[in-house]
DNA sequence: TTTGTTCGAGGAAGCGCTTCCTTGATGGGG
DNA sequence: CCCCATCAAGGAAGCGCTTCCTCGAACAAA
């Protein structure tokens, strides 16, 4: 850890005037606080918040508070769901649950800087896009990292991470698809990059491999509502005699629902469809949809215990767990 | 602020065996242990956790990492999109976010301490029930807070708000019922006690009025899918001749929706609806629902600075902000 | 009785930073 | 030419807590 009094001796000034240049006070010549900056940035010096705090009598943080039936309310996301469950983990322990966003058109490294910044025992991580290098970088780092959701780059690095059982999902939900009859099953999946679509993908194909099915019939899309009823229609254009869809998110379903509607195909009796998620989407749709459901809650509720085993123990092996997932069989299939 | 000194003193004890007592370290003697206990139980000791966390080497904090995709992903929660728009703000400055929940069966007096406990500079305050004194608690202490959505306390207490312009929303929202010919419009609400039900109940009945209309038509509710189904039955029972009506939420609509069809009334041919606030439900509902949005994103922001200015003028006067809301057109009118 | 242990308690240092107060240097006015 | 105001910089105290180290007392063993 690189103090204050490191940055002093290497600009060559005392920590008062380090203290100040670096605080913008105007009692320092320009020269010197140059120098402090440089010196700074040469050895990269993290102020302490809590030293800071300590001396200042100020502490920087907001709360943000939340009523519990607030979040309740959200069961529709990914997110909302496993932050529901982590915050409530947190709120038994003596913790405080610090947010940080990392922008989208923020560099990896400069998040990095910033989290190393923010001075905490560990992060959660929770990544929607695969195109970026930072699980990467965090597995480098010395802090405690939990994911949620396996990264992509997972395979050969020492990550931790709390998943749903992906594949067992996918599986469960080709498997329906199968025992209803369909024998032409397609799947619309998330961007190829990413540790949910493969694994998604794998489920899905061992299912029909196991039945001899043709497990081919794949469209890539972007767990979006409009990407899900582009991608319907050149699976649709490609194999006309499809009768069964997969489809990887409850958001792509319901537009793989219009377009299979505006096309004329009646959902199930011209074609079954199952899809991944069970927002409040799944219930809402004509006709409500069945699908996987992920045990969102205990994710973000473990995803705290991981941390917090992590943090304990400094040198532990890293933490793989793998939650159960579960098929919601309403009128779609 | 009591520090531990005072409270080692209050004891009759060193500030080292306060430290141990209060951290239950074994070597203490039990008398002087609850001797401890109680002066600081008696004078309201709050660690300080700068201090603990600079002579620990801890921090006792995790952090929470969220990519902005993944937030911008939840375009359906009131609570999801305020969020997103706080945090972004928060991004801007040098403060964290620490996220308090606060447990649906948790006393105020307790949460208060909590909060207290967690030595935050300010606080933002979303809250969805009604039925807690936590806003006059608030009021009382000299922390800084900022709420989201106008407390129905508010009124003669001296607390800060942003909130969205329900009254001129549910206007909008009975102006396009009017316009479209409807002359017996109900209207589904929140539970009463709810400072958003009578803003939004406010600004419906001024638009009823001032056409002459009927605005007697009312069915109270909980916001929730369900009941708002059972509302609109009850509506229907006592107003059979109803050709509109306006549902204080999409998930509410959704229920309301439902009652229609299954009544074999044609929306919007036979009756026409407008709901409030613009989820993903809008848009994949059967019709399509024109409903009110509320500037969530600016609303989380605006809360955001109000909130520092609150922080940087101790003395200031109370902020209240209303910010505009706007009509979405869709098929259900 | 003397010596060695054990146990409970306190003194004091120190975590990393800010800031009051002091000091030395510089320049302008009388 | 001397004095005083001004400015840049450092010394040192202190924010509130933990914990190492020391010390005295009590007690058991020799």
């Amino acid at each position: 850890m690189v103090t204050l009094d490191d940055v002093a001796r290497e600009a060559g000034v005392s920590r008062t005037t380090a203290s100040r240049a670096i605080n913008g006070k105007l009692t320092v010549h320009p020269e010197r606080i140059s120098a402090v900056q440089r010196a700074a940035e040469k050895l990269g010096f993290r102020p302490n918040p809590a030293a800071r705090s300590l001396a200042r009598g100020k502490h920087d943080s907001v709360a943000l508070i939340v009523s519990e039936t607030n979040i309740e309310g959200m069961t529709n996301s990914f997110f909302a769901m496993a932050l529901h469950g982590a915050i409530r983990e947190i709120a038994k322990s003596d913790q405080q649950l610090v947010m940080l966003l990392r922008a989208n058109d923020e560099s990896d490294e400069k998040f990095l800087r910033f989290l190393e910044a923010s001075h905490v025992d560990g992060a959660m991580v929770i990544l929607e896009s695969h195109n970026t290098e930072l699980p990467r970088l965090l597995a480098q780092s010395a802090l405690p990292v939990v994911f949620l959701g396996r990264p992509a780059e997972s395979v050969n690095s020492s990550l931790s991470y709390i998943d749903s059982d992906n594949v067992g999902g996918s599986r469960l939900a080709a498997e329906a698809l199968i025992a209803a009859g369909r024998r032409r099953i397609g799947v619309i999946t998330g961007p190829s990059g990413m540790g949910v679509t493969q694994d998604r993908l794998r489920g899905f194909q061992l299912a029909l491999d196991a039945h001899g099915l043709d497990s081919s019939l794949i469209a890539e899309s972007n767990f979006q509502t409009a990407g899900g009823a582009e991608a319907m229609q050149s699976l649709l254009d490609q194999h006309p005699d499809l009768d069964g869809v997969f489809v990887m998110s409850d958001l792509m379903a319901a537009g793989a629902v219009g377009t299979l509607k505006a096309r004329g195909r009646r959902v199930p009796e011209d074609i079954s469809l199952v899809s991944f998620d069970d927002t409040v989407i799944a219930t809402t749709l004509e006709p409500r949809l069945t699908t996987v459901r992920q045990p969102l809650e205990q994710l973000g509720a473990r995803m705290v215990t991981a941390l917090a085993e992590l943090i304990a123990t400094p040198n532990g092996a890293a933490i793989r767990d793998t939650l159960p997932t579960s098929l919601v069989r309403r009128d779609s299939v």
